[in-house]
DNA sequence: TTAGTGATATCC
DNA sequence: GATATCACTAAA
């Protein structure tokens, strides 16, 4: 019933995207043979130079370079020294846009998220759609979607701060 | 509320 | 080379 998500999905615009990856499961293949799963139940949209929140706003760099780069491509930033987070890449190519998958059902927060998917920052660069250790499926769950400010980017300015592009799954 | 953490970016 | 920054969490 479950289906891997095919590399078009994420080549729509990020607000397209993000919302509709609430509510889809992340699964993640141990070297072990584990395979864990973790239903998304909150995401967050960042697109384009002009959203200071973006970390794209401040120019194409190393790091954000990945942004620019193909849809499907998975983006690890550790953030504090300690906390590696998760995104996305969607959009048309050149077009700096990204889904940061914020929280699991069962193991909220970004750090938490990623912590115990054992993801870290030899997943950055990776596609999504083409790893064995790692992909997204769809298994026809259709939760209810709230929308929100996103949160921690407080110094991206007033109007980008209250952009309600975050997505959370409705419990 | 505050401390801690380390890769990246931006200055010398 | 040296600072400053940061899409967070845990502890208090």
């Amino acid at each position: 019933m479950a289906e891997k998500l095919s590399e078009d999905f994420f080549k729509r615009d990020v607000l397209e995207v993000a919302p509709e990856l609430v509510g889809k499961v992340l699964a993640r293949r141990l070297e072990d043979g584990t395979v864990l799963r973790e239903r998304i139940a909150e995401t967050e949209a960042y697109r384009g130079e002009e959203d200071k929140g973006c970390h794209a706003s401040k120019g194409r760099t190393k790091r954000t370079e990945l942004l620019y780069g193909e849809s499907g491509v998975i983006y690890v930033y550790l953030c504090y020294g300690v906390h590696w987070l998760m995104n996305v890449i969607t959009g048309r190519n050149g077009q700096p846009q990204g889904v940061l998958l914020r929280a699991g059902k069962v193991h909220g927060g970004p750090g938490k998220l990623t912590k115990y998917l054992g993801v870290d920052g030899s997943f950055n660069g990776r596609r999504i759609c083409s790893e064995p250790d790692i992909w997204i499926e769809d298994d026809g769950y259709r939760p209810e979607i709230v929308t929100a400010p996103r949160v921690g980017i407080d110094y991206a300015g007033e109007y980008w701060r209250d952009v309600p592009w975050r997505f959370i799954a409705k419990e």
